[in-house]
DNA sequence: GATGAATGAGGCTTCATTCAT
DNA sequence: CATGAATGAAGCCTCATTCAT
């Protein structure tokens, strides 16, 4: 078996237990029993525990990144809305065939340390970022309301993780194409009924 | 000092520290040295560590759910609305002047173990049931228009947990009125401009 | 029990098994055993081998240094003999009823590391500054012939610490009386016959 | 290259590490890092760590016994204190040159396990019955005084010893003529003027 | 009740040695 | 012969929990 498929096979049989014990009650001898491997030929691949979490944290980290494209407003009104459903179908697409990965994403790397927090910080700060910048953009289109750019991002982000997270839980949910529908017409036009909405002055 | 004084200052220290270092970084040591007894003390009052984490997410969760109030329709749309913001502003007024709280609920508590996965979820069922409630009501009053509840339920907790949990991570947000403001804006009337919505069909 | 004899008996236990095994053969389980208390208690009082070893080592260190006196030479020629006996033989007796320390004094802390090399450098460095000193002086007062003293201070520094060295190393030796008085007589008339030494211009 | 030069490589990469690091310090990776081979060929020409500092310390000792000539009394007393300084001489002159060599001998292999305490004891005990027998000699030829022949012997062996150890600590001592002189002198003649040491009767 | 010394299970990591290629 | 990936025994240390005073 050459480097790279040992590497690979003691990351998927990392990822797997954290995903199944948590971090935390995930001990070394748990991943190589797993994987079969000894002990010494762990540590020949990683730094110790944190730095097997550290990569799959980094690797999905960059998958999601490499998923999630700016939006490009050249393309009119249509073609904005076809690009957000394109991000948010991309991103829950990946996840829900990567269970563990979505796991370890949104409950076993939360609160785990300063290092992990500061890692999701960063990451969930760039794509705020790039929603804040499709928000702004989309309100000189005058397609989106007059609204508070940094909270309505939150907002965004916030409905996609919940979905996520759920998921992620066991909860049953409808299919992907579903969850996109919705996420999308949720954050586009809201709950209420546009007249009642504009009467109420909400 | 009275048994009662005792359990709380130990509760106290222990919400400190776990909210500061997070549950696993957290020992016992660290929960005594703060509150100035023995670590025999300790065990005179809790069963042990998980114990008191528990009884303190216990606390939070029963804070928070004297504060969320069913939706009562009979006071017409005006005052649906009323509620839906008297309930988000009682959640991020307890929780944003008890950062500790915030802390343990967003970020240490969340894939910890099994079984407080497992009343997390029991608490987030509640109150999803709640919004999905009050979200078929609204449809019912023709408030609302027609979505999947459950995901729409899932959207409006998630932009909530999504703001509080930037807090949590010690992100600068507008004060408590606009995040209010904001978050309400955002579930009921949605990003678009309502006609362009409309026209795209989404 | 209280802290401070648990102390003792795990330094006693500690130097007694160095003693046998040696630094690196010892382990935390063999020190524990002897003393015949729980792995975690150790650590309860030292922070690990290598302080034990430390603290071992400086005891003996110490309790060498109250043995040995500057020479006080106002005492006249057979004043200053008497001292460098009375200095001799406080050291070897109190090595020779401690085997324990003088193993670990001559073998065990010999070349174990650099921090260890340093400890006893210093602690041979005093002795032969107070060495080179009482040369010195011996020359002012006509009693000692020129020589070079540094290299003649080395020379009693090792003639003392090469009898103790095959004690440690279970060599039969004669009685400690004999020893310093031989280690005196050689290291003040040297081996041969005076004018015979005259004669050879050694 | 021969196997004869690898296994000299080898060797020498060991003797190297060995006395900058000390035994225990010393794994097979720096060895192998050193002399730029693979693992598996260290094996392929020592049994282990053990076994190659065994070698060092066997080579370092021949080396030395063939330096050391026994002392023949047929060329009268001139005669016999050049064959000391020859003797001494040869030892100085062998190990100044190989540092690490000396800090082998007199630091790391100090207290190393009982079978290397072993082999030093017989290496030093073949040299201080050598010593003993020409402090015999020399009491027949009436040369050297009446002393106690085994304390002696250790006298002479330990002044020669420490003024190496220091060598191998890093001390700054004189050239090695000034030292061999020293010693020399040291030995034969002792400290004190021979008047004074007669009058004091020591 | 309160104390804090003692416990020992549990998990981490290193590194000398082996062996299939 | 040479290689270097794999092995696993050995030892270290922490910390939640207990219990005698």
């Amino acid at each position: 078996m050459r480097r790279a498929e040992r590497r690979a096979l003691l990351l998927a049989s990392a990822l797997d237990v954290f995903a199944r014990k948590g971090y935390h009650a995930t001990s070394i001898a748990d991943i190589i029993r797993k994987a079969g491997v000894a002990r010494g030929t762990f540590y020949l691949y990683f730094e110790g525990k944190r730095a097997v979490f550290d990569e799959l944290l980094n690797d999905l980290i960059s998958a999601l990144n490499t998923r999630v494209k700016r939006i490009d407003p050249s393309r009119g009104p249509a073609g904005v809305v076809a690009q957000m459903e394109s991000n948010v179908d991309e991103v829950l697409g990946y996840l829900l065939e990567n269970r563990p990965m979505l796991r370890v994403l949104l409950a076993e790397a939360v609160g785990l340390d300063p290092g992990f927090d500061q890692k999701l910080s960063e990451f969930y700060g760039r794509l705020l970022d790039m929603i804040q910048h499709a928000i702004e953009l989309g309100n000189q289109m005058k397609l989106v309301v007059k609204v508070d750019t940094q909270v309505a991002a939150l907002c965004i982000l916030g409905s996609i993780k919940e979905v996520l997270y759920q998921q992620a839980m066991g909860a049953e949910l409808p299919a992907r194409q579903v969850l996109v529908n919705e996420l999308l017409r949720y954050n586009v036009r809201g709950l209420f009924v546009a007249e009642v909405a504009e009467r109420l002055k909400v």
